[in-house]
DNA sequence: TTTTTTATTGAACAATGTTCTAAAAAAAAA
DNA sequence: TTTTTTTTTAGAACATTGTTCAATAAAAAA
């Protein structure tokens, strides 16, 4: 009797719709102005049954969160076309701020939203491992590099950080729009510009 | 009769009083969840006084927005007493950073927090100069180590940007907290650690 | 003192996340 | 097939939110 299989199959299939729903809102609406009234009208059931699939509205977040994270670590080993490290690392950081730009909403989601309160608990709970994962892998690249001798610096982690941080930063002021009104000449590529110093910057240290 | 100007500067006392307890509130627990209500017992008014003040909860964002970016840049002026420009701008990087660190909440509203859906309308109308003035003060400090040698870099407008958006970056991780948990050996001195690597890669550029 | 203007409030509104109880549907048992 | 049990779903209800508005209190002007 494939019944409760088929049971089973049924309330993942409601789950992944709940996420789905909840996912287009959040990338649309963001997070806080997303209700669970809104989730369920598009899914065609009342707000009630979204709780028994997830505690809260946090839950839906941390869900999405973490797949988010998964989606990312897919971009970023498009980078492994590239041989040399320094290329591969350069790469890396186009990949990072395409993902960033191309999904503005999930980036904002992965990085930037105000967590919710208990988002500590979460990670320490929930397998923070895809962002661990992503950082240890661009540390790794870095590494590829000081030992071939194309970036001079000792400190690893330190480094590493800072590629992150400035990728980050570059394309954070963009996404929450900080960057509008001082008076840029050319404000749809600025990032890449910056980028492209940074790598030079990197390349000749 | 100096009844009149009484009564304006009490009205001023209570708009001022309200910007207090709003701005109390926001840093300790965020624009979303701090209410009408909350500061209005914080101030000892009904709900609806504030109204007679503000048009509602994003106007009051807005002005402490505004007056958190007249703070930082008093705090950017103290880079003054450099006379060399790179030292200058190390130091502008320094109190950038000490000034996020030291007022998390502050910078969260100024720079990271989901802004108001009329946020833009605001920058549009609102002088928002203050903010352009910290970029612009930025970009001179970084033309003047160009044209005295320091650095050797022809697109100035990109190269600022670069500066902002990694200590931007490095303050941003920190404060959302989404550093935590990649395994850093000493949380605490990651961003210092970064921020001199960025240095060396500047002076040696 | 009376009138007019200003300041302040309390009640009310719709919308929010969430809970709980009852109903409906489905599956299992008889 | 009928009855019982379990699961799924919904609807009403709760406290809390930002905001409005008519009524009240206070102050100033006449």
């Amino acid at each position: 009797m494939g019944v409760s299989e088929r049971r089973i199959r049924e309330r993942l299939d409601t789950r992944q719709s709940i996420l789905a729903a909840a996912r287009e809102l959040f990338l649309l609406k963001g997070f806080e102005a997303t209700t669970i009234r809104n989730i369920a009208e598009k899914i065609e059931y009342s707000p009630s049954t979204i709780y028994q699939h997830f505690k809260d509205k946090n839950e839906i977040f941390y869900t999405i969160h973490t797949d988010a994270f998964s989606e990312l670590v897919r971009y970023l080993n498009a980078s492994d076309i590239h041989k040399n490290p320094m290329d591969q690392l350069i790469a890396l950081g186009k990949i990072y701020i395409q993902f960033a730009l191309e999904n503005p909403g999930l980036y904002d989601l992965m990085f930037i939203m105000e967590a919710p309160i208990d988002f500590l608990d979460y990670l320490e709970d929930a397998n923070w491992t895809e962002g661990k994962m992503a950082f240890d892998y661009l540390t790794s690249v870095i590494a590829n590099c000081i030992k071939q001798g194309l970036i001079k610096e000792t400190d690893l982690e330190s480094l590493s950080y800072l590629v992150w941080s400035t990728v980050h930063g570059l394309v954070t002021i963009s996404i929450r729009k900080r960057g509008l009104k001082i008076g840029l000449s050319d404000p749809e590529t600025i990032i890449q510009r910056s980028f492209a110093i940074f790598s030079h910057l990197l390349i000749k240290s």
